[in-house]
DNA sequence: CAGGATCCATATGGATACTG
DNA sequence: CAGTATCCATATGGATCCTG
């Protein structure tokens, strides 16, 4: 598979944006990246977002096949957590990049509001 | 600059997802990355976009520095032209990091759903 | 040709309340 | 703890009409 058109090439890069876009996308899979997460965990460090909202993202990252959700079971109880898919973790390095443009941007646009 | 918490690396996500996420941004960006392009000449290319719309979007892309609006003069008539900031221009590296990537995501994704 | 002004449709995410 | 169901607010982009 290989873009063949600037057509094909800005379908691709919306499936990206809808994958790490959104208000809680981005933020969902950086943290889960990290290590695997329980959901009121997530929901704690994310702040503001609402079960309902938290459980929406999470069913649809899995749909997308960016995260698994899995059963820990002991022998006295069961929990959940959220981990990334194999494929998921790929993401990281995409994000590494996006983070290093940003700070690029962030360093000219500062500095032509600094000296205008 | 550099990254020193999770929390600001995902506000350099989300800076950057403001400037190629929406419905038109990516695809604008694209286009005039290719080459300085005029206001109906985008619009054509783009497709379903109106007027209000694109007027918008360029205003905005030209407010974050990866687009300038020039003057082209003749002796006989002005028009206007749209073309890629020199800041601008470092964008095309990451889009096509996001291709890439997008194109793993689809055969990924596509291979597991051939072979369940 | 190159837009601005105004008003409107829809999608995203939120509030609230509830369940096993 | 880990969610779901329902209803709702706001933001993004669109439709339409107008201008120099």
């Amino acid at each position: 598979m290989e873009v063949k058109t600037k057509q094909q090439g800005i379908k691709v890069v919306a499936d990206v944006l809808d994958i790490i876009g959104g208000k809680w996308r981005g933020p969902i899979l950086s943290y889960i990246c990290d290590k695997p997460r329980r959901f009121n965990e997530l929901k704690s460090i994310l702040g503001r977002i609402t079960s309902a909202t938290l459980s929406k993202e999470l069913r649809y990252l899995e749909e997308l096949r960016m995260i698994e959700r899995v059963e820990i079971r002991t022998e006295t109880s069961s929990a959940y957590e959220y981990r990334m898919s194999q494929h998921g973790k790929s993401i990281k390095t995409l994000i590494q990049h996006v983070v290093e443009w940003g700070l690029q941007h962030r360093r000219v646009v500062l500095e032509e509001e600094i000296i205008p």
